[in-house]
DNA sequence: TTCCTCTATGTGGTAGGACCATAGGGCTGG
DNA sequence: CCAGCCCTATGGTCCTACCACATAGAGGAA
């Protein structure tokens, strides 16, 4: 009496999830765009037939994706207007579920890698003189002497997604930011691991000038291997076999 | 009197990200793991001296993004508890921000091969018998004649995620999977402009058995080549220049 | 005793109302 | 003309009540 094709359970759908489909049909279809604005919660209410709350938590939820932003007040910015903030949802998402042990951080660093080949790559080919000549600045403040792991932390991941960024590849820059997000405490204790932290500072950023070197001369197959090595010789050295807890 | 390092402008939090942030930091510290069950809302309420409604809101949040699950009714199920389901919240994020265009389907497309080619790579070194099995029967079915677009489909994405899946990645597949889904509208409106549809399929499912082989064969390289054609082909075969609208 | 049924209780789900804080717009008085 | 005030629309929060659901336990029937 279990396979029985006539009967199929019903899908309980709650309100607020209709409310959200409803919304997320009318995003899908090109009917909002970005910078439109959605009718006020009340009047959601009124078309809907559904209570405040529902509309308010579908509207939350929309929020947390990145998907709309809400502003109190009247005119111009008030209300709910479509957003596109792609990549702090998704650096929330990932952070989460990595410390729910979704994803072992090999696996992350694995992953990593592979963007950050696609972005060189194609940053060899794409990038334009603005982009590169803010990658050497920021390799320049790198070199500066007594920076502390935050601060080391900080220019390296801007070094990273920037390369990224050059790559025009908005998905690849997004998602290394969002995985580098994700990861940034255990890079800092990765950093607290390090014997010799100048020497350290000074190879990486030594590596990061001659990837930055490459992907100026556009050698898109010589800035792959090297951006490769730089990510697996780190991880190796302090990356540690502990994948767990505490 | 705008830079004055006395001043700086309050930040506004809103209770329900109040109530998110407290148990975030429990799932990120560990306290909170998969599978334990959170306080009831009213007990929430309780504890963190807000209304229900924040509470609430927090929590729906929470579970549009797979990190909690919810429940009526009492004893075992009922409630909230923790569950750690990633990918369906990670293809919404991705579909939703695909329409918003904030990337480029060509974008995703690289990306995609990427993660196959890291995908095919590392089940060749360690894909298990009864996966590769699974595989292989995926691929017989996808010969049966008279498949539909919707159909095809289907098996194709199963066959690419089980691939992903096979390589133990499980951030790969993930994010293998959430990119499919993102994308399913695209590639069945690409089936739909392919001209002579026998053909298409029989080369498509030729090249997945041609890359299989490969990986039974512990074969990385050469999947990882036959990969990466298998998908850059049919997408400039019938992806189009056209990156936009209706 | 055993089994069934009904009830109590605890859970999330929904609704509606009240009020607050904010940010423009418009009016009013100087 | 302008400064200041009030009005209004918006999201933000809280409260109360009630519904739907699922289990556990009490109580009755065989």
């Amino acid at each position: 009496m279990s396979a029985d094709p006539e009967w199929r359970t019903v899908r309980r759908v709650r309100t607020h999830e209709q409310v959200l489909i409803q919304i997320q049909e009318r995003i899908l279809n090109g009917q909002l765009r970005i910078g439109d604005r959605l009718p006020s919660e009340r009047e959601l209410v009124q078309v809907l037939g559904v209570s405040r709350n529902s509309v308010r938590e579908a509207l939350r939820v929309l929020e947390a994706m990145g998907i709309i932003d809400a502003h109190t007040g009247s005119g111009r910015d008030a209300g709910s207007t479509v957003a596109g903030r792609s990549t702090d949802a998704l650096s929330n998402l990932l952070r989460l579920h990595m410390a729910l042990a979704q994803f072992r951080l090999g696996d992350l660093v694995d992953v990593r890698i592979e963007l950050e080949r696609l972005a060189v790559r194609q940053a060899s080919a794409e990038a334009d003189p603005a982009e590169l000549t803010q990658l050497r600045s920021l390799t320049e403040a790198m070199t500066r002497p007594g920076l502390d792991h935050e601060r080391f932390h900080e220019l390296d991941s801007e070094f990273h997604i920037r390369l990224a960024r050059a790559s025009h590849n908005a998905l690849a820059a997004d998602l290394m930011q969002a995985l580098r997000d994700a990861v940034k405490n255990e890079m800092l204790a990765a950093f607290a691991r390090v014997h010799d932290w100048d020497a350290a500072v000074a190879s990486l950023t030594a590596e990061h000038l001659a990837i930055l070197t490459a992907v100026e001369a556009g050698q898109g197959d010589e800035a792959e291997t090297l951006v490769a090595r730089h990510i697996r010789a780190f991880y190796d050295s302090v990356g540690g076999e502990s994948p767990s807890s505490d």
